[in-house]
Parts: C-alpha cells; sequence; structure tokens
DNA sequence: GTGAAAGCGCTAACAC
DNA sequence: GTGTTAGCGCTTTCAC
C-alpha cells in the first residue's frame, strides 16, 4: 500500500501534525526537522491524500471547466490555457463537456461540481436567468470566459468592436452590399458572439450610410457546414452580396467552400472576414479578426485563481485585444 | 451551509448509515424507508460529499485523462467520447494536459493522478519502457487509445491496414510516383501513427512492384504548416510524386495549399489522400481514410469501466474499423 | 517548535 | 431492515 502521513511520521520520528505542516511549507517548524521530514517522505514515496486533506480542510484544491463542446476550436484553445494555469498552481481541472442544450440543462439542473470544486470556470455559456441563480446559489467564485457577467471574473474580447473592424476593413475596400454569417437564434450556447458580433455588423454598416438588409443576415451556426449553406443561400439571392462577414473562421470556411463551388473566385468575387484566426486560416488565406484564444483560458484561471485566494478583490471584467489579419480572401469588388 | 448526511438522517428519522444505503441504492432497505429518506434529501437539497465518500471508500470515481494535446482534433474527439460515457456512469474526469515533451515528462515523472482516481485513460501516447513502468506502478486499469500496449485495454485503428487503404487507392488510380508525408522522428508524442503509416505506406507500394524511393518521405510534423512545408520539398524534388499520402489530414491540408500555390491543381495534377476525416475534409473535398475518433473515446471508456468493475477480465486490445472517403482530391495521374 | 486530539462526512463491518 | 461504531488520512485548534 502507498505510505500515509504516519508511515512518514514515524519514520522522520516526528508527530503527524509536524509531517503536515513541513510538507505544507508552513511556518513553525525547525529547518532540520522539516529537513528529516522531507527526506522521509521521499524515501517512502510519499504523496498526501488530496480528499483526505480536502476533507479536513473544506478546501478542494479543484475547478470546475465547463465547456460547450471541446471539439470547438476555440474552446480546446481556453481549455488548454486554462488548465496549464491552473495545474501550475496545484490545482485539479474537472472537466465538464456540456455538449449540447440536453447537457447543458442536466449540468445546470444537477450542478455536479457541487461539493467538488472551490471555483468554477465558464466558457462562452452566456446564462440563462435560472442558471445563473443556479450558479450563484454554489456560491463559488467563478471566472467566465467570452461574455461579461456581474458579479463574475470575466476575460472576453469586444466583440462589437471587433465585428466593426471585420465590417470597417469590408467598407474601406469599397464594399456595400455585405452579408453577415451568423450564429443563428437558437444557439444559446454562442449567444455573445452571435449578437454582439451582429450588433458590430450592424453599426459599421450604419456608420458607413449603407442601406440597411436583413435579408443578407443568415444563420451559420458556428459549423462549416451551415456557412455553406449560408453563403449558398447568400449567393442565391436576386442581388448578392460582394462580401461577407462571418462570426467565425469556421463557417467561413464553408463559405468559401460554397463560393468555389459556385465557379467564383474568394477574394476577387467574394470577399470573406471570418472570426477567430484559427491555425487554418493562414493556409486558407482567410482574412479574419485574431483573437488570441489561449490567452483567455490562461487570464480567466488567473482570475479565478485570485478569487481563490485570500484578500480577493472584487471580481473584473477583462477585456483582450483583437486584430484585423488581412489576407488574400478580402479585395476590393469588382468594378469597385 | 451545505447540509450532510447526518440532517438527512435527522430529518428522515433514521440512522445515517440507512441514508447511506437508501441514496446509493443499496438493497436492504425497506421502500417506505428509503421513500422517506429520498424525500428528506430533495428536501435538504443534499449532495453527498464526493471526496468524504472517497475518503471512506477507497475509491474515487474519477478517471484521469491525460492527453498530448487538447488542442489536437483528434484528441479533442476522442476526450468527447470518453468524457461523456465517463460521466453517465458517475466518474468525475480529471484532465491532464501533457503539453509536448517538458508536461509529459513531468507528468510521468510526478504522477500528479496518484491517490487521485480509479484508472487512466491515455491518449495516443506511446510510453517509453519508464513511463509504462511508473504506469504500471500506479497499479490501477489503464486504457490507451491509439496504440496498443500489453498489459492495458487498448482501442485504436489497425495504421498499416489503414494507410495501405489509401496508398492501394493512389495506386489503383495509376500513380506509381507517390510521396508520403509523415509525422517525423522527433514525434514521441505520434509515434504509432507515424511509424504504422509508413509501415503501411510502404508495404502497399512494394506489393504493387513499385521502386522504393526513400526521398519521398518527408516530415510533417502533423501540422498544417509542417504538411506544407513537406509538399513544397517533394515538388521541389526533379522528379516530383503524382501523388501523396499525408498521415493526418490537417497535414493534408497544408499539402493541398503548398499545391495550389505551386499553380497545380489539387487532384487533376497532384492527388492526395489524408487520414482521419477531419469534420474540413468534406468541404476541402480531400479523400482520406475515416477513422471513429468520438467512438474510439467512448470505447477507451468503456473498457475502463468494465475494468473497474467487480468481474474486471484480461484488458482487451480492440480495433476499429476505418473506410476510404474518396473525394475529389485523388483521381488518375495526368496522362495515367 | 512540536504533539495530542478532535473532527471533516462519509462507508462498511458487525450487531441486533 | 436498521442502528452503532470504527475507521479513511488528513488539517487544525489548543496545549505545552
Amino acid at each position: 500500500m502507498a505510505a500515509t502521513i504516519e508511515d512518514v511520521a514515524h519514520r522522520a520520528g516526528v508527530s503527524i501534525a509536524t509531517v503536515s505542516r513541513a510538507l505544507r511549507g508552513l511556518p513553525d517548524v525547525a529547518p532540520p526537522t522539516r529537513e528529516r521530514v522531507v527526506r522521509a517522505a521521499r524515501d517512502l514515496d510519499y504523496v498526501a491524500s488530496p480528499y483526505a486533506a480536502r476533507l479536513a480542510s473544506g478546501r478542494t484544491h479543484a475547478v470546475g471547466v465547463a465547456v460547450p463542446f471541446v471539439t470547438r476550436w476555440f474552446f480546446t484553445q481556453v481549455v488548454a490555457g486554462a488548465e496549464r494555469v491552473l495545474r501550475e498552481a496545484g490545482y485539479d481541472t474537472l472537466l465538464y463537456n456540456l455538449g449540447g442544450q440536453a447537457g447543458r440543462e442536466r449540468f445546470f439542473g444537477r450542478m455536479p461540481v457541487r461539493k467538488r470544486v472551490d471555483g468554477l470556470l465558464m466558457l462562452c455559456t452566456p446564462l440563462a436567468e435560472g442558471e445563473i441563480e443556479a450558479v450563484r446559489a454554489l456560491r463559488l467564485p467563478v471566472a467566465v470566459v467570452g461574455a461579461a457577467q456581474s458579479g463574475f471574473a470575466s476575460v472576453r474580447v469586444d466583440d462589437v468592436a471587433s465585428a466593426r473592424l471585420a465590417v470597417d476593413h469590408l467598407i474601406d475596400l469599397g464594399h456595400r452590399r455585405i452579408g453577415l454569417i451568423s450564429g443563428g437564434s437558437d444557439e444559446a450556447m454562442h449567444a455573445t458572439a452571435t449578437i454582439d458580433r451582429r450588433r458590430g455588423y450592424w453599426q459599421a454598416l450604419r456608420d458607413a450610410g449603407v442601406r440597411l438588409d436583413p435579408g443578407l443576415d443568415v444563420p451559420g451556426h458556428f459549423t462549416p457546414g451551415g456557412g455553406r449553406a449560408a453563403m449558398e443561400w447568400l449567393l442565391g439571392l436576386t442581388d448578392p452580396p460582394s462580401a461577407v462577414f462571418a462570426a467565425s473562421d469556421e463557417m467561413a470556411y464553408g463559405a468559401m467552400r460554397a463560393i468555389r463551388t459556385a465557379g467564383l473566385r474568394v477574394g476577387a468575387d467574394v470577399s470573406v472576414v471570418g472570426f477567430d484566426d484559427h491555425e487554418m486560416s493562414d493556409l486558407l488565406e482567410l482574412t479574419t479578426v485574431a483573437q488570441p484564444a489561449v490567452r483567455q483560458g490562461e487570464l480567466a484561471a488567473r482570475a479565478l485563481l485570485i478569487a481563490l485566494g485570500p484578500k480577493a478583490p472584487a471580481p473584473r471584467a477583462q477585456t483582450v485585444p483583437t486584430r484585423l489579419v488581412v489576407r488574400a480572401s478580402t479585395r476590393p469588388p469588382r468594378g469597385g
């Protein structure tokens, strides 16, 4: 069997209390004593039982990370960033992949993190009223990525301004008829990205004095397939757009595909801007709004760690900058 | 404070032992008693403390999932599949993102899963001798995905046969000069996929009586950028290949890009086959060897759950089928 | 600076 | 069928 604290205490010739103190680096342990304890622990290959420690101390040193879909590019980046920061701080990462509306309801209904974690990290999951209540009821520090929620620490990009960046770029190139491939009304999972990026799109057009046409706003559901269908629909219009802004790169890829399938050229015939700067975008020469994904995970994890610390300040809403990356998918309109 | 088992016992007018039994669905509890307990628990919004239960029972109901890179497509799929199965079985998923060689060494050196989990799920991480020992020393059930390791349950595809599928397809189309974009010798993280897919490639060529040319075997490091560079190199040869087999779709995307950049057409001028059937492949019309990624995660998780059960059978090595999905990226060679 | 002892909230014998 | 009780392996007062 694995060694316990008692084994270490015997071997070092001290009490278990001293072992506990020595190994956790608490003050009030004589250096030579600590030395003996550390050596004994190493000799026995001792690791403290985290669960016993949790029970006794009431702190779990674990954080729950709830993510809509671990398979989506942006989320994987955020998770990677958060996991690293948490691990380095000695926290366990409990992964909860919501996986769609049903899983989401199960999560907020049962709250499987209860009595399991010290804090909660929620990704891109703008919460319904009841969900916010359910989370608050946990009375746990919470950090969210991709949405600002009062009372919670948050890290996100300015979706409105970022979308404007993309659309302004198209306008600067001379485009006037610009389509939007957005999330879709059903997307509880992506509400912020959908709504705010749409808002930025409208603002940019309005400020440029472009006539607004709601018929150019088509849902793409944040998937390549959805983006493709959306673009097909746009191209089928009597007066199709000369450029589109897709609210995610993955939808943009689908749109690019649809453009090519229609016998048109991306850039030369129809311009496309995406959002994310997914690693494939460089390859596909997609102009896009780059957002620091891994970094958002890191920042959120850090914010959570601070909230878990002794002198926890009021939760802060952080915004990280985006930038436009211009590639070959955007060009002036033909005859523009 | 949150309710404890004692609160429930008081309210239901029974002992804590009965509460424990009733709530866990153990036999030997009179139906009316169970009913009362369940109601009391619900009234108090009681959830058992998992950590107290772990300490008392010795079982953690947690599984560690170690993954080289959560950000890589294949791994995200596997994690999603495994997480769902584990969650539904009442197990916590502790995520360990190794993240490169350094993280990998840290993981096997410190073994952070010690005293934390009942079982371990390792993704695509063919283990060095010392690492296998370190894992065995845990004396825990282990399941691996993407490699067969004796003594551990495993789920994988037949990489050799699958690679042959891809290369045979090119040969059937009439190609004779076929390049390989493989992983690379440094890839400790992808050894199986690299080695076995290369082996399948060689076998297919040999069996077809094609002269073997080691100069056509170029590393692509499992990234789009690597695939692109590899393809550029191949196209620069005096006698460039008319087709390539890339050991992953993401490398194939890079290769396709390089082909286009060189002014050639994918399919018509140079054929490309990938491996994975990443969701983008349909969009990019990449012929590829499809492997069931989510399913491998599910199967591995199930295998682990079985190993954690009462009558644990000997660990089994499972192989899941792959299939060739032919799309527009492969065609007969020009003048073939 | 160190030790004794009382929990933390459960599970699992064992008794009845 | 149900209750009593002894732990599980730590942390944390409180003495000394």
